[in-house]
Order: structure tokens, then sequence, then C-alpha cells
DNA sequence: TAACTAGTGCAACAGAAGTGCATTTATTGA
DNA sequence: TCAATAAATGCACTTCTGTTGCACTAGTTA
């Protein structure tokens, strides 16, 4: 049993052949992919069953989803210092105008929020789009 | 000429009828709406007359656009303190998880963000979701 | 092995966003 | 004032993303 099947079940997620497949692009990419971008690397598989990976994934909190502002939902593996289980101290993500990809700043954790008397605050979505360090060529 | 006319010509906008019409109603709101928000309130008006003058009034900064993370565009009226032009010193918005509308927290300004080396900022989308101050009874 | 459960493939649908083009309305200037 | 021009609107259609239903297959369990 592999790293990875291992991980999947620690999860309480079946390892299936394209779970694995799925999980293995995922690993390697450094930024947060879309399913159109899973759907190009894996030609032969179907839509369907990669976008019910990815919830299954989102679900079982193997990977967090992201919404940077394109309209497009992005997903990424939960690394340490990712803490989605607890819905809070989230990282920010970072949208490059130039090159259009999304990462996540897992070091980087979303400042506290104050928020109008009345107002109960659950959970923070920060995006910062600008230049990313491929891109700025420093 | 009336105070909403001298508004959207101010703004390099000619103020027809329906620009006329969709203004008040952005202005009678006081929250973001969205593109079926308006539909729905101009029954006898066409999707695409909407659609042209919401993105008429959003280049003209007569609006901004509103990601809340629903996957649905928002829009609100720029007042003042909005700061639209300069794409900085954003205010925040807020996402009611429960009656799902958006406001406008214009008075609440998005701090500092600090990003890694070699990144760039440009702008900044920051989304609390919770429960608006309507909803939470107090 | 039989019964059951989970995963996959295919088709179809929904909603939002966007485009092309003809028609109407407003503006301009001869 | 009226023709030429430009802007706004209405209608039809398309694209893209996300989502669901259902049948079939593979895997698990008793
Ligand atoms: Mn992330
Ligand atoms: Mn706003
Ligand atoms: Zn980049
Ligand atoms: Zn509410």
């Amino acid at each position: 049993m592999t790293e990875i099947e291992k991980t999947l079940e620690n999860h309480q997620v079946r390892p299936t052949a394209m779970r694995i497949l799925i999980y293995k692009y995922l690993a390697e990419k450094e930024v947060a992919v879309a399913l159109t971008d899973i759907e190009s690397a894996f030609a032969k598989a179907e839509r369907t069953t990669l976008y019910r990976t990815l919830k299954t994934f989102e679900e079982k909190k193997i990977v967090h989803q992201i919404d940077d502002g394109t309209g497009i939902s992005k997903y990424a593996l939960c690394e340490s210092g990712c803490n989605c289980e607890i819905d809070q101290d989230l990282h920010l993500h970072f949208h490059c105008n130039n090159c259009n990809e999304t990462v996540c700043l897992t070091e980087h954790k979303i400042p506290q929020i104050k928020v109008p008397d009345g107002f109960v605050s659950e959970n923070v979505n920060l995006v910062v789009k600008g230049i990313c360090d491929k891109c700025s060529g420093q």
C-alpha cells in the first residue's frame, strides 16, 4: 500500500485508481486547480467522475475549495497549516493577474477582522490579487 | 434634471429611462444586488439591457461588482468611502449565511496584507461570512 | 456465491454570463 | 427641419460551469 493510498484511507476515502491519479496530480501541482484543468490532464476520464472525486475529497478534508474571484472553483490539497477542519485560522490565497494562477499562502494567516455590532463572523475569505513571484521576475 | 440624472451624467452615462430606474432601484436597496434580482424587480425589462446597464455602471464607477463567494456577481452603488477609482483602500463585504444577502461595510477598511517576497499585491478581496445584524436578532 | 454498496459513465439540465445582429431611440450638424 | 450618425435596446442564441438521474460495473461482505 502506497503513501497516497494510506492518506486516502485515513480520510475514509477508498483508494480507487482514478482517485489515486487525481491525488497525484494535485500533489504535483503547486497551484490550485480547476475541474477543467484536471479534465484536460486526464482526457480519457469522465468529467462527472472528476467532479465527484473533488467533491468527495473536499467533504473528507483532503482538499479545500478556493474562491479566487474568477468565478471558477479551484481546489488544492490540504497540507499542514491548512486548518480546514476547524474553519478558522485560515490562510490567504493569491491570484496572479498575469499568469492567472492561484496559490495557497499557507504560512500567511488571515488577520482578525472586526465586524460591526450585531454581525457574527463565521469565516473569512481573503484573496490578494497581483503579480506572483514567477511573473514578477524577481 | 433630477439628482439621479445629474449623477449619471457626471459619470459620462446618458440618463435613459431604464438607467434611471435601475439606479433608483440600487439606491433604495441596502444590500448588494444580483442581475437576477433586478430582473425580477423589472419583469418587463430585457435581461440583456439590465446586464449591459450594470456593465456600463461598473465601467463608469457608478457601481462596484462584489464577489461574495456565492458564484453570482453582485453590484452595489459606489458611495463616499467606496474608493473604487483608486483600486486601493477598499472596504470589506459581509455575506449572511442565513438570509443570503451581501452588504458593503464601507466603514470597515481592509487591513494591510503582507505577501511573500516576489509577490506584488495589486488589490484585495475580503469577504466575511456569518450572520448579519438582521438575522442575529440583536 | 448472493446480496449489497460504492464508484463510474453517459446523458441531460440549470443558471449565469456573454455575443451578434436587427431595430429603435437619441443626438448632431448641414 | 430633416437626414446622417451614434447610442441604446430587444431578441435569439451560445458558451461555460456546475449539477443531477439513472443505469451499469466493480468491489465488499456475509
Ligand atoms: Mn489554500
Ligand atoms: Mn461594497
Ligand atoms: Zn503569475
Ligand atoms: Zn442575514
